[in-house]
DNA sequence: TCTGGGGTCCTAGGACCC
DNA sequence: TCTGGGGTCCTAGGACCC
Protein backbone atom coordinates (compact mmCIF):
# COMPACT_ATOMS: atom_id res chain seq x y z
CA UNK A 1 0.00 0.00 0.00
CA UNK A 2 0.59 3.42 -0.28
CA UNK A 3 3.26 2.71 -3.27
CA UNK A 4 1.25 5.19 -5.48
CA UNK A 5 1.01 9.22 -5.69
CA UNK A 6 -3.16 9.71 -5.70
CA UNK A 7 -2.27 13.22 -3.48
CA UNK A 8 -2.25 16.30 -5.95
CA UNK A 9 -1.66 19.85 -4.52
CA UNK A 10 -2.98 22.50 -6.93
CA UNK A 11 -2.07 26.31 -6.46
CA UNK A 12 -3.60 28.93 -8.77
CA UNK A 13 -0.32 30.84 -10.17
CA UNK A 14 -0.22 34.61 -8.93
CA UNK A 15 -3.54 33.88 -8.41
CA UNK A 16 -4.69 37.73 -7.89
CA UNK A 17 -2.14 39.26 -10.73
CA UNK A 18 -3.86 36.29 -12.40
CA UNK A 19 -7.36 37.45 -12.04
CA UNK A 20 -6.71 41.34 -12.53
CA UNK A 21 -5.12 39.88 -16.03
CA UNK A 22 -8.26 37.90 -17.02
CA UNK A 23 -10.66 40.78 -16.31
CA UNK A 24 -8.04 43.28 -18.45
CA UNK A 25 -6.82 41.89 -21.66
CA UNK A 26 -4.52 44.92 -21.65
CA UNK A 27 -2.59 44.13 -18.42
CA UNK A 28 -1.54 40.77 -20.12
CA UNK A 29 1.88 39.71 -20.81
CA UNK A 30 2.77 42.74 -18.31
CA UNK A 31 4.52 43.33 -14.94
CA UNK A 32 1.50 44.20 -13.05
CA UNK A 33 0.80 44.54 -8.97
CA UNK A 34 -2.31 44.18 -7.17
CA UNK A 35 -2.50 46.56 -4.11
CA UNK A 36 -0.89 49.90 -3.52
CA UNK A 37 1.18 50.88 -0.40
CA UNK A 38 1.95 47.03 0.01
CA UNK A 39 1.93 44.37 -3.17
CA UNK A 40 -0.96 41.82 -2.09
CA UNK A 41 0.13 39.95 -5.69
CA UNK A 42 2.84 40.33 -8.33
CA UNK A 43 2.51 38.82 -11.98
CA UNK A 44 4.97 36.86 -13.25
CA UNK A 45 6.08 39.60 -15.41
CA UNK A 46 6.70 41.40 -11.84
CA UNK A 47 8.35 38.92 -10.36
CA UNK A 48 11.37 38.80 -12.96
CA UNK A 49 12.25 41.90 -11.42
CA UNK A 50 12.05 40.73 -8.22
CA UNK A 51 8.90 42.42 -6.95
CA UNK A 52 6.82 40.05 -4.62
CA UNK A 53 3.70 39.73 -2.22
CA UNK A 54 4.27 41.80 1.10
CA UNK A 55 6.56 43.99 -0.56
CA UNK A 56 6.04 48.16 -0.13
CA UNK A 57 4.57 49.38 -3.09
CA UNK A 58 7.99 52.10 -2.98
CA UNK A 59 10.20 49.40 -3.51
CA UNK A 60 8.49 47.74 -5.99
CA UNK A 61 8.61 50.58 -8.19
CA UNK A 62 12.58 51.08 -7.47
CA UNK A 63 12.64 47.74 -8.68
CA UNK A 64 10.70 47.74 -11.89
CA UNK A 65 9.88 51.06 -13.07
CA UNK A 66 7.31 50.34 -15.81
CA UNK A 67 4.92 48.33 -13.21
CA UNK A 68 1.21 48.82 -13.28
CA UNK A 69 -1.07 49.26 -9.55
CA UNK A 70 -4.32 47.58 -9.94
CA UNK A 71 -7.25 48.06 -7.62
CA UNK A 72 -8.11 45.05 -6.40
CA UNK A 73 -11.49 43.16 -7.51
CA UNK A 74 -11.97 41.23 -3.94
CA UNK A 75 -15.06 39.77 -5.39
CA UNK A 76 -14.07 38.30 -8.44
CA UNK A 77 -10.97 36.30 -5.99
CA UNK A 78 -13.36 34.98 -4.24
CA UNK A 79 -15.89 33.66 -7.12
CA UNK A 80 -12.90 32.21 -9.34
CA UNK A 81 -10.72 30.77 -6.16
CA UNK A 82 -14.46 29.23 -4.99
CA UNK A 83 -15.21 27.88 -9.34
CA UNK A 84 -11.25 26.42 -9.45
CA UNK A 85 -11.68 24.25 -5.94
CA UNK A 86 -14.93 22.88 -7.51
CA UNK A 87 -13.76 21.94 -10.27
CA UNK A 88 -11.10 19.53 -8.30
CA UNK A 89 -14.47 18.40 -6.23
CA UNK A 90 -15.85 17.04 -9.05
CA UNK A 91 -13.17 14.50 -9.20
CA UNK A 92 -12.88 13.46 -5.55
CA UNK A 93 -14.66 14.17 -2.57
CA UNK A 94 -11.52 14.35 -0.55
CA UNK A 95 -10.37 17.95 -1.07
CA UNK A 96 -8.74 20.40 1.86
CA UNK A 97 -8.47 23.74 0.94
CA UNK A 98 -6.23 25.62 2.84
CA UNK A 99 -6.16 29.15 1.31
CA UNK A 100 -8.04 30.96 -0.87
CA UNK A 101 -5.97 29.81 -4.13
CA UNK A 102 -4.66 25.94 -2.88
CA UNK A 103 -5.87 23.01 -2.29
CA UNK A 104 -4.81 18.81 -1.79
CA UNK A 105 -6.84 16.39 -2.97
CA UNK A 106 -6.93 12.72 -2.84
CA UNK A 107 -7.61 10.61 -6.11
CA UNK A 108 -7.11 7.87 -4.59
CA UNK A 109 -9.76 5.20 -5.52
CA UNK A 110 -11.29 7.37 -8.00
CA UNK A 111 -8.76 5.61 -11.09
CA UNK A 112 -11.79 3.47 -12.45
CA UNK A 113 -13.60 7.02 -13.27
CA UNK A 114 -11.21 9.48 -13.96
CA UNK A 115 -7.68 7.43 -14.65
CA UNK A 116 -5.08 7.73 -12.89
CA UNK A 117 -3.99 10.40 -10.59
CA UNK A 118 -1.98 12.34 -13.32
CA UNK A 119 -4.71 12.27 -15.82
CA UNK A 120 -7.13 14.03 -13.01
CA UNK A 121 -4.40 16.26 -12.76
CA UNK A 122 -4.48 17.54 -16.40
CA UNK A 123 -7.90 17.56 -17.02
CA UNK A 124 -7.83 20.18 -13.58
CA UNK A 125 -5.38 21.76 -15.59
CA UNK A 126 -6.79 22.13 -18.75
CA UNK A 127 -10.78 22.54 -17.41
CA UNK A 128 -9.58 25.76 -15.09
CA UNK A 129 -7.37 27.20 -18.55
CA UNK A 130 -10.84 26.61 -20.03
CA UNK A 131 -13.71 27.25 -17.66
CA UNK A 132 -12.20 30.06 -16.04
CA UNK A 133 -9.35 31.43 -17.73
CA UNK A 134 -6.80 30.99 -14.94
CA UNK A 135 -3.35 29.07 -14.90
CA UNK A 136 -3.31 26.48 -12.05
CA UNK A 137 -0.24 24.71 -11.20
CA UNK A 138 -0.13 20.79 -9.95
CA UNK A 139 1.79 18.64 -8.14
CA UNK A 140 1.17 15.15 -7.81
CA UNK A 141 2.85 12.79 -5.28
CA UNK A 142 2.87 9.97 -2.48
CA UNK A 143 2.51 12.74 0.07
CA UNK A 144 0.98 16.19 0.98
CA UNK A 145 4.33 17.46 1.50
CA UNK A 146 5.69 16.32 -1.39
CA UNK A 147 2.80 16.91 -3.22
CA UNK A 148 2.92 20.81 -2.22
CA UNK A 149 7.03 20.96 -2.94
CA UNK A 150 6.01 19.36 -6.15
CA UNK A 151 3.53 21.97 -7.71
CA UNK A 152 5.69 24.32 -6.04
CA UNK A 153 8.64 23.57 -8.52
CA UNK A 154 6.45 23.11 -11.39
CA UNK A 155 5.57 26.36 -11.42
CA UNK A 156 4.16 28.49 -13.32
CA UNK A 157 1.58 26.54 -15.13
CA UNK A 158 3.06 23.31 -14.79
CA UNK A 159 2.51 19.55 -13.59
CA UNK A 160 5.37 17.36 -12.24
CA UNK A 161 4.21 14.08 -10.99
CA UNK A 162 6.99 12.73 -8.38
CA UNK A 163 7.78 8.94 -9.19
CA UNK A 164 7.17 7.05 -5.46
CA UNK A 165 10.70 5.32 -6.41
CA UNK A 166 12.88 8.34 -7.25
CA UNK A 167 11.02 10.33 -3.97
CA UNK A 168 14.29 11.24 -2.40
CA UNK A 169 16.69 11.74 -5.43
CA UNK A 170 13.91 14.25 -6.16
CA UNK A 171 13.78 16.05 -2.64
CA UNK A 172 17.30 15.61 -1.88
CA UNK A 173 18.71 17.86 -4.65
CA UNK A 174 15.78 21.15 -3.47
CA UNK A 175 16.96 23.78 -1.41
CA UNK A 176 15.99 23.91 2.41
CA UNK A 177 13.77 26.78 2.31
CA UNK A 178 10.94 24.70 -0.51
CA UNK A 179 10.04 23.04 3.06
CA UNK A 180 6.84 23.86 4.79
CA UNK A 181 8.15 25.54 8.10
CA UNK A 182 11.59 26.48 6.50
CA UNK A 183 11.54 30.38 6.93
CA UNK A 184 13.76 33.38 6.46
CA UNK A 185 15.03 32.55 10.00
CA UNK A 186 15.26 28.77 9.90
CA UNK A 187 16.81 28.93 6.56
CA UNK A 188 19.88 31.30 8.06
CA UNK A 189 20.22 29.19 11.01
CA UNK A 190 20.49 25.79 8.75
CA UNK A 191 22.88 27.77 6.13
CA UNK A 192 25.17 28.97 9.25
CA UNK A 193 25.46 25.07 10.17
CA UNK A 194 26.61 24.10 6.11
CA UNK A 195 23.42 23.12 5.58
CA UNK A 196 21.35 24.21 2.32
CA UNK A 197 20.17 21.66 0.55
CA UNK A 198 17.00 18.79 1.92
CA UNK A 199 19.77 16.33 1.32
CA UNK A 200 21.94 17.78 3.89
CA UNK A 201 19.56 18.18 6.11
CA UNK A 202 18.45 14.81 6.26
CA UNK A 203 21.89 13.56 6.46
CA UNK A 204 22.70 15.51 9.92
CA UNK A 205 22.08 13.46 12.99
CA UNK A 206 18.66 14.15 14.76
CA UNK A 207 20.23 15.36 18.21
CA UNK A 208 21.81 18.16 16.02
CA UNK A 209 19.17 19.34 13.59
CA UNK A 210 17.32 19.32 17.04
CA UNK A 211 19.79 21.70 18.61
CA UNK A 212 19.20 24.20 15.65
CA UNK A 213 16.14 24.32 15.40
CA UNK A 214 14.07 23.09 18.04
CA UNK A 215 12.63 19.86 18.88
CA UNK A 216 9.21 19.91 17.73
CA UNK A 217 10.42 21.69 14.40
CA UNK A 218 13.61 19.60 14.19
CA UNK A 219 11.41 16.32 14.43
CA UNK A 220 8.92 17.76 11.68
CA UNK A 221 12.06 18.54 9.29
CA UNK A 222 13.75 14.85 10.00
CA UNK A 223 9.77 13.48 8.60
CA UNK A 224 10.05 15.47 5.51
CA UNK A 225 13.37 15.28 4.73
CA UNK A 226 12.96 11.64 4.54
CA UNK A 227 9.09 11.91 2.99
CA UNK A 228 8.36 9.70 6.69
CA UNK A 229 5.32 12.41 6.85
CA UNK A 230 1.98 10.40 6.44
CA UNK A 231 -0.67 13.08 7.20
CA UNK A 232 -4.07 12.78 5.79
CA UNK A 233 -6.51 14.90 4.08
CA UNK A 234 -8.55 17.05 6.19
CA UNK A 235 -11.88 17.90 4.65
CA UNK A 236 -12.95 19.78 7.74
CA UNK A 237 -11.67 22.60 9.47
CA UNK A 238 -12.31 24.64 12.48
CA UNK A 239 -10.71 28.02 13.61
CA UNK A 240 -8.86 28.08 16.99
CA UNK A 241 -8.92 31.88 17.00
CA UNK A 242 -10.82 35.22 15.36
CA UNK A 243 -8.77 38.28 15.12
CA UNK A 244 -8.30 41.41 13.08
CA UNK A 245 -6.10 44.15 13.14
CA UNK A 246 -5.27 47.48 11.63
CA UNK A 247 -1.81 49.37 10.32
CA UNK A 248 -2.23 52.86 11.33
CA UNK A 249 0.68 54.77 10.00
CA UNK A 250 2.16 56.41 12.69
CA UNK A 251 -0.14 57.50 15.43
CA UNK A 252 0.21 58.58 19.22
CA UNK A 253 -0.05 56.44 21.91
CA UNK A 254 -2.95 57.88 23.18
CA UNK A 255 -5.98 56.73 24.27
CA UNK A 256 -8.36 59.18 22.05
CA UNK A 257 -6.48 57.94 19.35
CA UNK A 258 -6.79 54.27 20.02
CA UNK A 259 -10.14 53.48 21.46
CA UNK A 260 -12.30 54.17 18.10
CA UNK A 261 -9.88 51.80 16.52
CA UNK A 262 -10.16 49.57 19.45
CA UNK A 263 -13.76 49.50 19.15
CA UNK A 264 -13.76 49.11 15.67
CA UNK A 265 -11.53 46.06 15.93
CA UNK A 266 -14.06 44.80 18.40
CA UNK A 267 -17.44 45.15 16.37
CA UNK A 268 -15.52 43.32 13.79
CA UNK A 269 -14.07 40.18 15.62
CA UNK A 270 -17.45 39.97 17.67
CA UNK A 271 -19.71 40.04 15.02
CA UNK A 272 -17.81 36.95 13.35
CA UNK A 273 -18.11 35.31 16.41
CA UNK A 274 -21.52 35.68 17.18
CA UNK A 275 -22.66 34.39 13.37
CA UNK A 276 -20.19 31.34 14.33
CA UNK A 277 -22.11 31.00 17.21
CA UNK A 278 -18.90 30.84 18.79
CA UNK A 279 -17.52 32.72 22.12
CA UNK A 280 -13.95 33.13 23.04
CA UNK A 281 -11.82 33.02 26.74
CA UNK A 282 -8.89 34.44 25.95
CA UNK A 283 -8.16 37.85 24.49
CA UNK A 284 -5.11 39.37 23.34
CA UNK A 285 -4.03 42.57 22.19
CA UNK A 286 -1.17 43.70 19.92
CA UNK A 287 0.29 46.99 19.72
CA UNK A 288 2.99 47.44 17.35
CA UNK A 289 5.42 50.65 18.26
CA UNK A 290 7.06 52.56 15.14
CA UNK A 291 9.88 50.86 14.64
CA UNK A 292 7.77 47.41 13.74
CA UNK A 293 8.26 45.62 17.24
CA UNK A 294 5.42 44.48 18.76
CA UNK A 295 4.20 43.18 22.24
CA UNK A 296 0.74 41.46 23.25
CA UNK A 297 -0.68 41.20 26.43
CA UNK A 298 -3.50 38.71 27.27
CA UNK A 299 -6.09 37.71 29.50
CA UNK A 300 -8.05 34.54 29.48
CA UNK A 301 -11.77 34.71 31.45
CA UNK A 302 -13.70 32.00 33.42
CA UNK A 303 -15.97 32.33 30.46
CA UNK A 304 -16.37 32.69 26.92
CA UNK A 305 -17.26 36.08 25.23
CA UNK A 306 -18.57 37.32 22.41
CA UNK A 307 -20.27 40.67 23.22
CA UNK A 308 -18.95 43.63 21.21
CA UNK A 309 -18.68 46.04 23.78
CA UNK A 310 -17.06 43.89 26.40
CA UNK A 311 -14.62 42.94 23.81
CA UNK A 312 -13.65 46.57 23.54
CA UNK A 313 -13.09 47.27 27.21
CA UNK A 314 -10.95 44.36 27.79
CA UNK A 315 -9.05 45.06 24.85
CA UNK A 316 -8.56 48.95 26.17
CA UNK A 317 -7.56 47.57 29.46
CA UNK A 318 -5.05 45.09 27.98
CA UNK A 319 -3.57 48.25 25.36
CA UNK A 320 -3.33 50.08 28.56
CA UNK A 321 -1.17 47.94 30.57
CA UNK A 322 0.79 47.03 26.91
CA UNK A 323 2.02 51.13 26.70
CA UNK A 324 2.22 51.05 30.58
CA UNK A 325 5.12 48.63 30.75
CA UNK A 326 6.74 50.76 27.69
CA UNK A 327 6.52 54.26 28.68
CA UNK A 328 9.59 55.10 26.27
CA UNK A 329 7.11 54.19 23.14
CA UNK A 330 5.30 57.32 22.10
CA UNK A 331 3.92 55.99 18.75
CA UNK A 332 1.29 53.07 17.54
CA UNK A 333 1.97 51.57 13.77
CA UNK A 334 -0.77 49.13 14.56
CA UNK A 335 -3.60 47.71 16.68
CA UNK A 336 -4.53 44.10 16.78
CA UNK A 337 -7.11 42.13 18.62
CA UNK A 338 -7.29 37.94 18.62
CA UNK A 339 -9.93 35.53 20.53
CA UNK A 340 -8.89 32.49 21.29
CA UNK A 341 -9.80 29.43 23.49
CA UNK A 342 -13.13 29.08 21.30
CA UNK A 343 -16.10 27.52 22.31
CA UNK A 344 -19.78 27.55 22.04
CA UNK A 345 -21.25 30.58 22.45
CA UNK A 346 -22.46 30.61 26.29
CA UNK A 347 -24.63 33.69 25.50
CA UNK A 348 -26.96 31.73 23.47
CA UNK A 349 -28.52 30.55 25.80
CA UNK A 350 -28.71 33.11 28.08
CA UNK A 351 -31.51 35.20 26.06
CA UNK A 352 -33.98 34.45 28.70
CA UNK A 353 -34.35 37.11 31.17
CA UNK A 354 -31.83 36.36 34.22
CA UNK A 355 -33.05 36.99 37.97
CA UNK A 356 -31.55 38.34 40.79
CA UNK A 357 -30.11 34.61 41.67
CA UNK A 358 -28.59 34.36 38.46
CA UNK A 359 -26.92 38.02 39.26
CA UNK A 360 -25.51 36.26 42.73
CA UNK A 361 -24.02 33.53 40.86
CA UNK A 362 -22.18 35.10 38.05
CA UNK A 363 -22.00 38.93 38.72
CA UNK A 364 -22.29 40.88 36.01
CA UNK A 365 -24.11 38.74 34.12
CA UNK A 366 -27.11 40.61 33.54
CA UNK A 367 -25.18 43.23 32.47
CA UNK A 368 -23.63 40.60 30.11
CA UNK A 369 -26.74 39.48 28.87
CA UNK A 370 -28.36 42.82 28.33
CA UNK A 371 -25.03 43.50 26.05
CA UNK A 372 -25.26 40.29 23.72
CA UNK A 373 -29.32 41.76 23.41
CA UNK A 374 -28.32 44.53 22.08
CA UNK A 375 -26.12 42.95 19.55
CA UNK A 376 -28.27 40.55 18.49
CA UNK A 377 -30.36 43.59 17.57
CA UNK A 378 -27.20 45.08 15.72
CA UNK A 379 -26.49 41.91 13.89
CA UNK A 380 -30.33 41.85 12.42
CA UNK A 381 -30.28 45.11 11.15
CA UNK A 382 -26.98 44.34 9.61
CA UNK A 383 -28.41 41.31 8.13
CA UNK A 384 -30.84 43.19 6.25
CA UNK A 385 -29.64 46.23 5.37
CA UNK A 386 -25.76 45.73 5.17
CA UNK A 387 -22.59 46.09 7.88
CA UNK A 388 -22.72 50.06 7.02
CA UNK A 389 -26.36 50.07 8.59
CA UNK A 390 -25.02 50.33 12.04
CA UNK A 391 -21.54 51.34 13.96
CA UNK A 392 -20.96 51.38 17.33
CA UNK A 393 -20.57 55.62 18.32
CA UNK A 394 -17.20 56.97 17.39
CA UNK A 395 -16.48 53.85 15.09
CA UNK A 396 -18.48 55.12 11.98
CA UNK A 397 -16.40 56.90 9.45
CA UNK A 398 -13.14 55.53 10.66
CA UNK A 399 -10.40 55.60 7.96
CA UNK A 400 -8.37 52.53 7.54
CA UNK A 401 -5.60 51.13 5.36
CA UNK A 402 -6.85 48.39 2.96
CA UNK A 403 -9.83 48.22 1.20
CA UNK A 404 -13.04 46.71 3.16
CA UNK A 405 -13.04 44.19 0.57
CA UNK A 406 -10.23 42.77 1.12
CA UNK A 407 -10.94 42.32 5.16
CA UNK A 408 -13.66 40.83 3.71
CA UNK A 409 -11.96 38.49 1.97
CA UNK A 410 -9.65 37.49 3.92
CA UNK A 411 -12.61 36.81 6.89
CA UNK A 412 -14.30 34.51 4.55
CA UNK A 413 -14.51 30.89 5.35
CA UNK A 414 -11.96 28.30 3.68
C1' DT B 1 14.47 46.76 4.73
C1' DC B 2 10.78 49.47 7.45
C1' DT B 3 5.27 46.01 4.85
C1' DG B 4 -1.37 44.30 5.03
C1' DG B 5 -4.49 41.23 7.22
C1' DG B 6 -5.97 36.63 8.16
C1' DG B 7 -4.29 32.69 10.65
C1' DT B 8 -1.32 28.21 13.05
C1' DC B 9 2.01 26.27 15.99
C1' DC B 10 6.09 26.14 19.20
C1' DT B 11 8.84 27.53 23.32
C1' DA B 12 10.02 28.96 27.85
C1' DG B 13 9.04 30.36 32.37
C1' DG B 14 5.99 30.75 36.28
C1' DA B 15 1.83 29.58 39.06
C1' DC B 16 -0.66 26.14 40.95
C1' DC B 17 -2.23 21.49 42.25
C1' DC B 18 -1.78 16.93 44.17
C1' DT C 1 26.14 7.06 39.82
C1' DC C 2 23.22 10.98 39.61
C1' DT C 3 19.15 13.55 40.87
C1' DG C 4 14.84 15.17 44.19
C1' DG C 5 8.11 15.85 41.34
C1' DG C 6 5.05 15.85 37.34
C1' DG C 7 1.12 17.68 35.01
C1' DT C 8 -1.58 21.47 33.51
C1' DC C 9 -2.70 26.05 32.60
C1' DC C 10 -1.48 30.73 31.53
C1' DT C 11 1.38 34.44 29.46
C1' DA C 12 4.56 36.53 26.13
C1' DG C 13 7.24 36.19 22.27
C1' DG C 14 8.39 34.50 17.82
C1' DA C 15 8.56 31.87 13.32
C1' DC C 16 5.90 30.73 9.65
C1' DC C 17 2.02 30.28 6.09
C1' DC C 18 -1.22 32.33 2.47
Amino acid sequence: MGATATILHADLDAFYASVEQLLDPSLRGRPIAVGGGVVLAASYEAKKFGVHGGMSGRKARELCPELRFVGGHFDEYQRLGEAAIKVIGDFTPLVERISIDEAFADVAGTEHLFGPPEAVARAIRSRVREELGLPISVGVARTKHLAKIASQVAKPDGLLVVDPVRELEFLHQLPVELMWGVGPVTKAELAAAGVTTIGQLAAMPGRSLEGIVGQAIGEKLGALAWNRDPRAIHTEHRARSVGAQSALGRKAAREEVYRPTLHYLADRVATRLRAKERSGRTVTARVRFADLRSVTRSTTLPAGISATTILAEIAEELVRAALRDHPGERIVSLLAISVSHLEPDAMLQLELPLGLADEKRRPGARLAAARRKADGAVDAIRRRFGREAVAYGTVAGLAHGVPEGFRELAEKEI
